[in-house]
DNA sequence: TCTCTGCTCAC
DNA sequence: CAAGTGAGCAGAGAC
């Protein structure tokens, strides 16, 4: 099979490979930039990176086999759910316009129907019709449900239901994903043709497209092993923060333990809104967010949200403090770095523009958290793989989603797998506080997690 | 045909 | 001002 994408090569190619291809060329010295030369990348472009080319080769070649008949049976149902809501909505709306075109949209909504007296609008101009803004209006008139419901169905139909039958290869029924190693800001891989790294699982319909996400044949089931929290395990271990390490090394649920700690309860009395809030902020802090957006995702006062972030950063003071010194790391050398030395450059962290400059701030805080999780992930790949030939086991490593492994397993192999697996993930590196995974083995990937 | 915008899917 | 990293779809408008 032919590989859209140049990795079709060994670690000791490369060089001379690079000399000829020019794509390939570009993309080593967007790896190798700015500095490969210098000690403190060697370990990460030839411990890691280099080795990884092989091994996203090799998942790519392998693809994933898919039941295009349900996907087929439930693009009709999607279709004669959709014909029922298309004409639902313009009936609702007195005269026929095109549902998929937010413009329009706005239009009906803001001025013709009059939804809302303070309509939103984006910075074009057009009136702003995107989920949460719909979701505050659901209850002011039923066109409102009806259009939330048909644009994730649509979504549902025209992103994944449809096209992937299309992109099963001829030969083997097989979609062939392309993996980036050399596309993100932190890196982190990215996939597309199709991008098999956003398939739907939050809501009940679009699970239904990871159950046809198959195994290739009847002796073989799907593993996903996904490791469990690994952003926060990482901001306990930067910050070397007591308390948050404390509660992983505890191994009680992590949100519930924060709950109990910025409400001052015992983790047994913890309510559902506390652990919900908690959980909230404990991934807020991941992305640098402010008490203005912890109150819009929690839709409560920015005084009650600026309340939970200062009880958390009492518990967790460590962690603020690691947020204040990455930020000044950030400023000092131009630059921050994850785990294995990995850097993001960062030249707006100087800008006198303070929005430019909060973004920059923000990407400081942020990059080493989520590069650091691509760094664990890479080297737990490398080292499943060498394993698994070591092994001589005819299973395979065939989806990463971030934080998750995907694997087509022989039913002979499951145990050794599930063995073999763990370990090489979870001692892909060793820091303060361990790195746990979960892991379930079914007929489908829905039902693998 | 190409590019941008708005939206929505994932981690 | 205000939550990080991606990919892909349909509409809209420039060419």
């Amino acid at each position: 099979m032919i590989r859209k994408t140049p990795f079709h090569i060994t670690p000791e190619q490369i060089k001379d490979y690079a000399c000829e291809d020019a794509d390939i060329t570009f993309q080593l010295k967007k790896i190798l930039e700015p500095e490969i030369e210098k000690p403190h990348l060697h370990h990460l472009f030839y411990d890691v990176e280099m080795p990884l080319v092989s091994v996203l080769k090799e998942i790519e070649q392998e693809g994933i086999a898919i039941d295009t008949a349900a996907l087929t049976a439930f693009s009709k149902e999607l279709d004669a759910r959709l014909l029922t809501l298309d004409d639902e909505i313009k009936a609702l709306a007195g005269e026929p316009f095109n549902i998929d075109s937010p413009k329009q949209l706005g239009e009906i909504l803001f001025e013709k129907l009059q939804i809302s007296s303070k309509a939103k609008k984006t910075k074009t101009g057009q009136y702003a019709t995107s989920e949460d803004i719909l979701q505050k209006h659901e209850h002011d008139h039923p066109i409102i449900g009806h259009i939330l419901e048909y644009r994730q169905l649509r979504k549902l139909k025209s992103t994944y239901v449809d096209p992937l039958p299309t992109l099963c290869d001829p030969i083997d029924g097989r979609i062939h994903s392309n993996f980036m190693q050399t596309v993100t800001a932190t890196g982190r891989l990215s996939s597309n043709n199709p991008n098999l790294q956003n398939i739907p699982v939050r809501s009940a319909k679009g699970r239904e497209i990871r159950r046809a996400f198959v195994p290739r044949s009847s002796d073989f089931q799907l593993m996903a092993v996904d490791y469990s929290q690994i952003e926060l395990r990482i901001i306990a271990a930067l910050s070397q923060d007591p308390n948050m390490i404390a509660a992983f090394k505890s191994g009680h649920d992590i949100h519930a333990a924060t709950a109990a700690k910025v409400f001052h309860t015992s983790i047994d009395e913890v309510t559902r809104e506390q652990r919900s809030a908690a959980k909230a902020v404990n991934f807020g802090i991941i992305y640098g967010q402010s008490a203005f957006g912890l109150a819009q995702n929690l839709q409560i006062s920015r005084t009650e949200a600026k309340g939970i972030i200062d009880a958390y950063f009492e518990q967790y003071g460590t962690i603020k403090t690691y947020m204040e010194k990455v930020i000044a790391q950030a400023r000092e050398l131009g630059y921050v770095e994850t785990i294995l030395k990995r850097r993001r450059y960062l030249p707006d962290i100087h800008s006198a523009n303070a929005v430019v400059r909060g973004f920059a701030e923000r990407n400081a805080i942020n990059a080493p958290i989520q590069g650091s999780a691509a760094d664990i992930i890479k080297v737990a790949m490398v080292a499943v793989q060498k394993a698994m030939s070591k092994e001589k086991l005819q299973s395979k490593m065939i989806l990463q989603v971030h934080d998750e492994l995907v694997f087509d397993v022989h039913v002979s192999e499951i145990e050794r797998m599930q063995a073999l697996v763990r370990t090489a993930m979870e001692n892909a590196v060793s820091l303060e506080v361990p790195m746990e995974v979960e892991m379930k083995t079914a007929s489908n990937w829905l039902e693998a997690h």
